[in-house]
DNA sequence: AGCTACATACATTCACGTATGGATGTAAAT
DNA sequence: ATTTACATCCATACGTGAATGTATGTAGCT
């Protein structure tokens, strides 16, 4: 039994991916620090002494993963392009499709945040990270509204509930059924085509 | 302290309906037993006697709220007019949308079922419910198909997955805004809109 | 030697399930 | 009508296990 340093980080990395999998398993609650302990190939010693409790590792699976995604989002759209802000939705939309259709890792966060049952700090995540999506999204809409890129028939705000829905309802829809279309091919080229028709002109040649 | 069939009757009633907002509202797991009796006026006692734990209540709620509703949709989808599918699809989605914006109860067993951290027992809910939905959808898009309704661009499944992620996207966005946009008229709006742009020649006047 | 990185052992809490008691309604018997 | 018998409906009390948190032991690094 070797204890040097990188060890030691090795078991914390183990008990976070243990817990990552049966978190997004079986849920939060359901899951039991003795179970992350064993999965991780260790007792709950080792988890004590990483973590101060539960929350703690959910803690570091949210910093870990989504906080510096969401980060990214924010970053990407205020360098984004703003002359057309639909081709710039479609196009990172369909490139976060294909990236999370190939990342297990930001899948089981998914589950794991959109099933967490609503403690104080969970909500107040989910709120956050929905909250800056709608911020974006509202940008970036108020913006081709007033560049007259939008349909007469809806408003930027609600364009904005539109491609909302269109895109959190892929990522759900995917995962609920199991993965039962191509997220990547499907979801780009649904996007592609719900974009079109928010466009003005939408559907005509 | 009288204790006639109808005031036994009434408490198995208080019972459901407190298990029903502390589920919808902490969750299932972390909702206890103690916290449905007092929240129903009763005890612990009452509940056992009505109910043989948990997820007998959990059972009871989906037999009467979910069930029923799932049974409305595999028979109005078969009594439904074939001539035009599309505009049976938007008509009873929006008239759905409407009845769920107005219904607290059918808003709060979505959250329980959709929060519901997998057992055995609700996932096969879940699963039912979604599969019952994706028949009906595809069976309605496939016939659209064939009559030539449907965009070139997209199969008829393609644009079953097109409707069943703006749906229950509208829901769940709905629900997780915590109410921020009016479900039933801009639900009704989008829903009209994306389905003009999944007909053929959709968007063109 | 002293600190690190765990394992092990122990204490505590908490929700669950069950057993029991008691109050009330209800039907039958007289 | 009154009493008796019994079932219903619910509260209270108790036992139990499981998960948590903490305290202690201990082998290896530095």
């Amino acid at each position: 039994m070797r204890r040097c340093k990188a060890d030691a980080e090795q078991t914390r990395l183990k008990i976070l991916e243990a817990a990552e999998m049966l978190f997004a398993e079986h849920g939060i609650a359901r899951t039991t620090l003795e179970q992350i302990a064993r999965t991780a190939g260790v007792t709950r010693g080792a988890f004590y002494w990483h973590f101060k409790d539960k929350t703690a590792v959910l803690s570091a699976l949210y910093e870990r993963t989504t906080a510096p995604q969401l980060a990214l989002i924010r970053e990407a759209s205020e360098q984004a392009d703003l002359t057309d802000p639909l081709a710039f939705l479609e196009c990172s939309g369909t490139r976060f499709l294909s990236v999370f259709a190939a990342d297990k890792c930001q899948q089981r966060m998914h589950r794991i945040m959109s099933n967490a049952a609503m403690t104080e700090e969970t909500a107040a995540w989910l709120a956050e990270a929905n909250v800056e999506l709608w911020r974006v999204f509202q940008r970036l809409l108020a913006r081709a509204g007033e560049a007259g890129q939008l349909t007469d028939e809806l408003t930027p705000d609600e364009v904005a509930v539109s491609l909302m829905v269109m895109f959190n309802g892929l990522l759900n829809e995917w995962l609920r059924s199991d993965r039962a279309f191509p997220l990547d091919t499907l979801g780009a080229k649904l996007l592609h085509h719900h974009i079109a028709s928010l466009r003005r002109n939408g559907g005509a040649a």
